[in-house]
RNA sequence: GGGCUGUUAGUUCAGCUGGUUUAGAAUGCUGCCUCGACAAGGCAGAGGUCGGCGGUUCGAGCCCGCCACAGCCCACCA
């Protein structure tokens, strides 16, 4: 046996065994004939780098891996990249803009290329990361949500709902940035409070000089707006059908002024009547609750803003002026014509783009949806009735909520960085069929309907989640090849531990396409974690800077440490606030299992029989392992991964080292029984075993100093423990005599140990029953 | 604004089907201890009106109602 150093070297340990496992095959895994588990990794961003997220998420993983391929199942987890278009291109323009090359200089195919060196030169850097972690993962498989044959399912999948009549083109609202000259996503776009004139205008009711009551006077309804320079595209006046003021105009036509358009007073509940007049000018091209009650109501839409932000001809007035210079002028005008009733402060969020900083102008525009009343319903009925579990299930109110209000969803963004929409048009086309996009997995080369050779693909790409709701079926190749040997024996997969903000726009979608592509659920558990917050609550996020870097961690604390105090806090699915304090409880936890592998390393067995007291300790720890082995099995189960670790942590520290260790040591004395010595052995094997999950590197590096072990004897695969029948009697019997014995600060060392090594009478309530 | 969840030692959390004695654990804190695995350690101790108010019950941290506060998701009020 090696000489044991004094003092645990993390980092020898995580060089050393993760190489060995990677190496030796430990990780890969083959259809066989065993049990599978099987597991796909969320992917996280190509632009990511490791926060402490992933290592809350990835570290659950992998125990929850390492303990099923302890159980000798044939355990098989997917690594993988997501290339998140939004995330990505940003990235790359922004990596352009430095070296001073605007995108918009660039044609697609040469932003392209730079993407993908970006993509080869840095996406990568996470993996790496996760290995350092020492996640199980089965690298050979590794996968990434643009790869061919990803990219390729994601092309079929479109064509074949399309095909189904499950997608289709229409209009809708989107942050449009003017300056940038393009559309962002909502979580580019940034609400501030400013402080805006809310103004009230007066429109004339029309025909109101005839009104029936004989007297010529003009009847006026005032509304109240932040935007005057939208009056040009208003067509209709709304007010609330409980508003009494406005009860008799319902019906009536108001006239918008400077463009004297006659348009309906219309009663819609949307109208707050508190606010402003409790009338509202509706203009449909140009806010999404307009346009909402434009469909509601079948208005017309009329788009008075150009994509700069200047007036369309539509406006009629100011064309080719800002936004904001034509509102001040509006106003002014209004003014002059004796429209304006008056001018209110106020204070009202206004969207700004969070890359070009201009104000975002809500625009119309053509995009691709995908039906989901029908294809969600599978969804739905499986989750309620339990093939699919949600851990904690109080998750199954909100996910039902907002699946029983699915709206459809809109799969196409204005980005070239992603799979591009597979439809094409015809620019020349003679015959009214040729309005029509043709949807085909591959260029159609041609009009089918004019024959005409002069088509052009639609410039879209596909929202990033229509790639990754694919994930459990495509990392198996089941739409390359489906019913293969890997997606027939890997699929269903078993767990998915994600957080809950994506439940919605990721797990629901896998679980839509796993019924609706292989009929089947693509995992059975979900395991939700919850947010890693800072000390004062504060998600932990790079642009805080409240996240200390995991790597940093791991130098510090080891992976190990790091592992343990990211779990010690973390129940399935509530927040957990992150001290580095736990990482250190962590770090000293494996101090402590080196240390009592050590004090074990110095006792000398000898062939001779073992006193009382020594047996009954035996005997006393067995039954303490078996009970606690039931209880940590019963945990796994339900999934409460931070139970199975306390109860572990407490079975080593306190009954393995301070109570059982410290017990033998006074028993065997005057010379060690080979027998309690091969007992202590196979007690620290099984504790070692519990502990492998949470800490693989020490505890394979201790199993291997224990003696000479084959290559294949590793405690990676070795068999998890499982609990022998409990002799409760012994157990209670023990913990009493404990309760009685130890007092007045003194430990069993310095009550037993000291008085006799200094030759003094021992006095204690039992001293018999410890077999002195 | 709509929906959901939570509130238990200084801190982070358990507490499962209402009934284990005095509501647990870890950590932190205080005191004592260099002893032969470990001071990254050992032993002991202090710490709680279970967010507030009311109700149901023989009995409530747990069930019901209201209130307060916090968080999450969705919508983004002219």
């Amino acid at each position: 046996m090696e000489e044991i150093s004094k003092i645990y070297d993390p980092k020898k340990s995580e060089e050393k065994w993760y190489k060995y496992w990677m190496e030796n095959g430990f990780f890969h895994s083959e259809p066989d004939g065993r049990e599978a588990y099987a597991m796909v990794m969320p992917p996280p961003n190509v632009t990511g780098v490791l926060h402490m997220g992933h290592v809350l998420n990835n570290t659950i993983q992998d125990v929850l891996v390492r303990h099923a391929r302890m159980q000798g199942k044939n355990t098989c987890w997917v690594p993988g990249t997501d290339h998140a278009s939004i995330a990505t291109e940003a990235k790359v323009v922004a990596l352009l803009k430095e070296k001073g090359i605007a995108k918009k200089d660039l044609s697609r195919e040469e932003f392209l290329k730079y993407a993908w060196e970006w993509k080869e030169k840095y996406g990568g850097i996470i993996i790496e990361q996760l290995k350092t972690l020492g996640c199980s993962c089965d690298w050979e498989r590794t996968r990434f949500t643009m790869d061919e044959d990803l990219s390729k399912a994601v092309i079929q999948v479109f064509v074949d709902l399309y095909k189904k009549g499950n997608i289709y083109r229409g209009v809708r609202m989107v942050n449009w940035d003017p300056k940038g000259l393009t559309a962002v996503s909502d979580e580019e776009v940034n609400y501030k409070e400013v402080d805006s004139r809310l103004f009230y205008v007066k429109y004339k009711i029309e025909n109101t000089h005839e009104a029936s009551s004989g007297q010529a006077t003009d009847e006026w309804i005032t509304i109240a707006t932040t935007r005057p320079e939208t009056i040009l595209g208003d067509t209709a006046v709304c007010v609330n059908p409980n508003d009494d003021r406005y009860k008799s105009l319902v019906g009536k036509r108001a006239i918008i002024p400077m463009v004297n358009r006659s348009v309906p007073i219309i009663a819609d509940e949307y109208v707050t009547m508190e606010f402003g007049t409790g009338a509202l000018k509706i203009t449909p091209a140009h806010d999404i609750n307009d346009y909402n009650l434009g469909v509601k109501h079948n208005l017309p839409l009329i788009d008075t803003i150009n994509p700069d932000g200047t007036m369309s001809k539509e406006a009629g007035f100011y064309i080719g002026e800002d936004r904001f210079i034509v509102r001040n002028k509006i106003a002014k005008e209004l003014e002059e014509m004796g429209q304006i009733v008056k001018v209110e402060n106020i204070k009202n969020k206004v969207g700004y783009s969070e890359r070009t900083d201009a104000v975002i102008e809500p625009k119309l525009s053509m995009q691709w949806f995908l039906k989901m009343d029908k294809i969600s319903k599978p969804a739905l009925d499986h989750v309620l009735d339990g093939t699919i579990k949600l851990i904690p299930d109080k998750y199954i109110t909100t996910y039902r909520h907002w699946m029983e209000n699915v709206h459809d969803w809109c799969i196409s963004r204005q980005l070239w960085w992603g799979q591009q929409i597979p439809a094409w048009y015809c620019v020349d086309g003679t015959k009214p069929e040729c309005r029509e996009a043709i949807v085909t997995e591959t260029n159609p080369g041609k009009c089918p309907h004019c024959g005409s050779i002069n088509i052009r693909q639609d410039e879209d790409v596909l929202d990033t989640w229509f790639s990754s709701w694919l994930w459990p079926i495509s990392v198996f190749d089941g739409f390359k090849t489906p019913g293969n040997k890997d997606i027939s024996y890997y699929y269903p997969t078993n767990d998915l531990v994600t957080a809950p903000e994506i439940l919605f726009f990721w797990v629901a979608r896998m679980i839509i396409a796993g019924y609706e592509y292989l009929g089947k659920e693509p995992f059975r558990y979900v395991y939700l974690t919850g947010t890693v917050r800072d000390k004062i609550g504060r998600k932990m996020s790079k642009s805080l800077g409240n996240s200390p870097d995991p790597l940093d961690l791991i130098a510090q604390y080891g992976a190990d440490g790091t592992r343990v105090g990211i779990l010690l806090c973390s129940p399935a699915g509530n927040d957990l606030t992150f001290d580095e304090l736990l990482c250190e409880q962590g770090r000293n936890f494996s101090n402590k299992l080196w240390n009592s592998f050590r004090l074990i390393t110095t006792w000398k067995p000898e062939d001779i029989e073992p006193n009382e007291d020594a047996l009954k300790n035996s005997s006393w720890f067995k039954n303490k392992l078996d009970e606690q082995i039931a209880s940590i099995e019963k945990d796994y189960s339900s999934y409460r991964i931070s139970e199975v670790l306390m109860t572990t942590y407490k079975l080593v520290w306190d009954d393995f080292c301070s109570e059982y260790l410290e017990r033998i040591k006074i028993s065997c004395r005057n010379g060690f029984p080979q027998k309690i010595y091969d007992d202590t052995i196979q007690y620290l094997e099984i504790l070692l075993k519990l502990v492998h999950p949470f800490m693989p590197f020490i505890t394979e590096e201790i199993w291997d100093n224990i003696k000479q072990r084959e290559d294949k004897d590793r405690i990676i695969v070795a068999k998890f423990p499982t609990p022998a029948e409990v002799d409760n009697s012994l157990v209670t019997h023990f913990e009493d005599i404990r309760k009685s014995f130890v007092r007045n600060g003194r430990n069993l060392h310095q009550q037993i140990y000291l008085p006799l090594k200094q030759k003094l009478i021992l006095i204690s309530p039992e001293p018999n029953s410890l077999g002195l």
